[in-house]
DNA sequence: GTGCGTTTGTGACATTGGTCACACGGCCTT
DNA sequence: AAGGCCGTGTGACCAATGTCACAAACGCAC
């Protein structure tokens, strides 16, 4: 640690000494790999909504999550909006890109105060040439991708109804960072319902309605920004996906 | 060439006398390691509509297109249909489940007589651990898997309607194997509206109905099996994404 | 040709869900 | 307390499209 806080973050950068490192991707390094890593990377801090790229620019280097969480979104001509991935730390943003050299497909931006690590393109290209336990974790990452891509490509085209796909979600929230309480299981919602609706595809409104049908068939109860689900089995009934 | 057709194909199996090799992943390894990959592999040749994996199986090795095509459906419980990928030759299938050792999220089935070359999961892991041209054409075809991914999830998550959906395909094969005619682009059209309904994502009835509508504003023609785009940017114009 | 299975065309109808319009409640700042 | 902003709840309405039910056209085998 160098720097004071910067947007409630406190800057690291080194990552022998990052107090986040965790066991995701990157974070893998033997030391060797990551003394010659910490050496090519620029790190910094951003405030929550910050801009990493956009969709159609060139990338220009691989930016990787220390602390903190970033989403991607795509956007139509219509002004319509679908967030298609939630990046946790330990993970990276645009890697298919900086490897293929091809245009942005999405926009990156932070979606809480952030610490990430910034890799310049040659630079990784060429990092990744020399050492073999990045190019195992490059190929790890994008297997990932390729998984959360099916996941989503699934509940795009597969589901009958917004009803579906919102269930979907939440059995997901429940499955990933679900906290079992006497009366069912207890999730955190970080997400607004604007942003609910952008994840399944759908509008704010159906959203909304959808939730009030969930609690009218005391399915979930709703307190503050903390979701019970107390009959998951109904929740799973309702998708045949 | 060792063997008589079968379902009209010519088996061949060894890469380095193959009439079809291309310039698409798997053919371009370098002699040494096409000679270590031929003694690896098994050929086959397949019917139209042969099953090479199911949804939910364990990979137990990798499938690469030598001569015909190939493609990924994925289905729900309430027996929807969606077709994720078309697998030219040249190209793999379940890559990405051969390594990470998931069960496969889609089921392959071959869509026209096809010659298929098969590697045991282990001897793949092995080999493409030996050889630096494996992991790199390994990595390239990871990358065109998520490229070809979130282009889907933009065509489903973001179009307005069935009708962009349709335009948004129809140009895409204008410009994969659109000839050029004086009144238009002119492409062969191989699949029934059935299969275009469930690659969309949308009815079989829905897909017959814009098509005449199409006809009707004379944006396209269609004769047997082959399509006319008279008036590429009316469909463009439908496109929002 | 004849016949059969597959593919395509079309009408009628019900439902979903997008959109607009506006009210309400919580929270923050002044 | 007042005002404003953001997120949420809700009604009304309508376009899109899934579904069912046939009919027509096409392609292929005999």
């Amino acid at each position: 640690m160098r720097n004071g806080p910067r947007y409630g973050v406190q800057i690291c950068d080194r990552c022998g000494e990052c107090p986040w490192r965790n066991d995701s991707f990157f974070c893998q390094f033997d030391p060797v790999t990551l003394k010659a890593f910490d050496d090519i990377t620029f790190v910094d801090a951003y405030p929550e909504g910050a801009l990493l790229f956009a969709e159609g620019e060139l990338p220009r280097g691989l930016y990787i999550v220390c602390y903190g969480s970033a989403k991607l979104t795509i956007s139509s001509g219509g002004g319509k909006k679908l967030i298609t991935r939630r990046v946790a730390a330990g993970e990276t943003l645009g890697l298919t890109n900086v490897m293929s050299g091809k245009p942005y497909k999405a926009t990156a931006e932070t979606s809480s105060p952030s610490q990430l690590k910034f890799i310049k393109r040659e630079d990784f290209l060429r990092f990744s040439g020399e050492y073999r336990d990045v190019s195992f974790n490059i190929a790890r990452q994008l297997i990932e991708e390729c998984d959360s891509d099916a996941n989503q490509i699934r509940a795009l085209g597969l589901a009958n109804s917004a009803a579906e796909r919102l269930a979907y979600l939440l059995l997901s929230w429940c499955d990933e960072s679900g906290v079992a309480s006497k009366s069912g299981m207890r999730v955190y919602v970080s997400m607004t319902q604007e942003e609910i609706s952008q994840t399944i595809g759908t509008s704010r409104e159906t959203v909304s309605r959808i939730l009030k049908s969930f609690k009218d068939k005391k399915i979930i109860t709703v307190r503050r920004s903390s979701m019970t689900v107390h009959r998951r089995h109904e929740l799973e009934d309702l998708i045949l996906l």
